[in-house]
DNA sequence: GTGAAAGCGCTAACAG
DNA sequence: CTGTTAGCGCTTTCAC
């Protein structure tokens, strides 16, 4: 019942070295003679040693896990750039240690500052808000300390970090643009937070659409949500209650078309039918279930790679840019007809 | 620029106090003169100091990470349970290290090895098979080492460790008997690999229920599913064209229904008019969208809620008890018409 | 190619 | 109440 765990003395005093010819061989750090490096491996094996990576990073003051921020585990583009990042920091030998602030701003802070205690080695990052001044200075704070910050998808009141995003305007452009090519007139929006970029983003690309098509704005097609199903819904249902209600609607994210439909349901709507529905990001969900619904399209995997990718980035370079790098992502139009000019109109 | 961390010393010397009394303020472990502590206090909030605590955890060869084992992060089952864990570790003011198999065993062995490196507290794992020798082996190991581990879901062989699952056969069975009850003779089942307890158990709770109505088993109305949708969706094809097709089915997770969704599209059935379903697991998207499927549900981020309670009692006790504890949580029978006789039969 | 020894930053006796 | 000191397990000069 070995209850104790092998260290590198009594690996050493098993093989009959020192300290350092271990510590060589279980790194590969300089040459050994191969005769020692056979009695250390042996009694390496013989005493089930595994080295203390706790150790090794003080000793080293190097860590090897990194941070990861995400505002809500269950949505599913989240856990797509959680799935990314994961992946790419297992290929660097890199551990990732999670964090959850569930949209919440003081829960955020929290997070932000007990990750201070623990030496990560870089972190990535969807802040909650974009213009919050003290997880700001918290992120700051660790860059100043050398631990590097990558910002998915939102951002915040300074260029100096790197970032990776999704080309939203574009996709949201072209989108809306489907949609009046189809011959729609009246196209209403429910957007995110406009506090956010992706939230101002697609927004812009909903407008510069109308605007190209002579289209004037009507500010009672403008309605702004919150990310979340159940405003979305509300929103839809005064959309579609107006004098002269939209014939097409454009959803700002997954939530956000969960909302719309769920309002549709309640008004007897059916999209293709009696109206038009574009959304942004593909829900596996109902493309599994065949329902042919128009979206705007991103590979969050991949953003989660380019993160940790940016991230290691840093971890080479010495020193910091003033200003940071942006991986902007392309979006893709996946039109499955919802956009069309519905049947009974 | 101040690029370096402050140390213990640098406060020390700053306040004019020794790095004990420091440690002291820090830990609120032992009373310090109020001087002292304000200007410890006073010191630290100058320099910006914060507990390294990588350094903490080799002084007190305890550390403050658990880890946690999923199969798919993208799973809703398991992001929820992810969910609840990290709320849970968070309470305790636990880090939770993230790490992903993606169902592979090949992945698992890798992981399970590097995790040996990090010490980490305890570790929740759901592991991908039950009968994996290695796996078995390793997660052994880590108790040897004094390293709790905690299974959520799904099992191996040997009772030695802690669980927490769900009354899969209980609900399972009710489910089918509703069905039953409903007027169906022809039920099958589109299971989940049967190396693993959910699998296993579902099944079992199918079969007791035809036994108890007196229905005969048939095996071409077992079919032998893995959990996706890809495998369900050609399971239930096949179902669905035997000569004798079954008026109802029953899915054995939340993938598996997407899987007969789908087939049901492809052969044009309706559920509820042509062919009746129960699915095990509530899908979110499908309820939003206002689908009428029953369902047996259970709450996975009370699981993962449980499996962290689980752990950090262990951190509590001292050795290891000879048979772990068995948590085992209620399903429920979410009937929502589905399980009823078809219209048009 | 190898070993001795000085840290990495902190905690925890042990004296005072 | 406070300071001194010896580790925690490993890496890394610096001699030999």
């Amino acid at each position: 019942m070995s209850k104790q765990e092998a260290n590198i003395y009594e690996i050493a005093k098993e093989a009959g070295v020192s300290i350092a010819t271990v510590s060589r061989v279980m790194n590969r750090s300089a040459s050994v003679s191969e005769k020692s490096t056979k009695k250390v491996m042996d009694a390496v094996r013989k005493l089930n040693y595994v080295p203390n990576s706790t150790a090794r990073s003080l000793s080293t003051s190097l860590s090897r896990s990194i941070g990861i921020v995400v505002p809500d585990i269950n949505n599913p583009f989240f856990s797509k750039i959680l799935q990314g990042v994961t992946a790419a920091a297992d290929e660097q030998g890199l551990q990732v240690v999670l964090y959850s602030t569930d949209e919440d701003t003081e829960r955020e802070l929290k997070v932000l500052h007990t990750m201070r205690e623990h030496r990560l080695r870089g972190i990535i990052i969807t802040p909650v808000s974009e213009h919050c001044k003290e997880t700001l200075d918290l992120l700051q704070d660790f860059e100043l300390r050398g631990i590097p910050v990558v910002l998915v998808d939102r951002e915040v009141d300074d260029p100096h970090f790197d970032r990776v995003v999704a080309q939203d305007e574009d996709g949201v452009y072209q989108a809306v643009c489907s949609m009046l090519q189809a011959g729609h007139k009246r196209v209403a929006i429910v957007t995110g937070p406009l506090h956010s970029r992706p939230g101002k983003e697609r927004l812009r690309g909903y407008e510069r659409a109308l605007e190209d098509f002579g289209i004037p704005l009507r500010q009672e097609y403008i309605r702004q949500g919150d990310f979340r199903m159940e405003r979305a819904c509300e929103e839809t249902l005064e959309l579609c209650s107006l004098e002269e209600p939209p014939t097409a609607i454009f959803s700002s994210n997954n939530m956000t078309t969960y909302g719309c439909l769920k309002a549709f349901l309640e008004l007897g709507l059916t999209v293709g039918r009696d109206i038009s529905l574009f959304g942004f990001d593909d829900i596996d969900a109902l493309k599994w279930l065949n329902y042919k619904l128009s979206v705007v399209s991103r590979d969050a995997y991949e953003m989660g790679r380019r993160a940790m990718g940016l991230l290691a980035d840093c971890f080479d370079r010495e020193g910091f840019s003033e200003v940071g790098r942006r991986e902007s992502l392309p979006t893709e139009l996946i039109l499955r007809g919802s956009e069309q000019w519905p049947e009974s109109l």
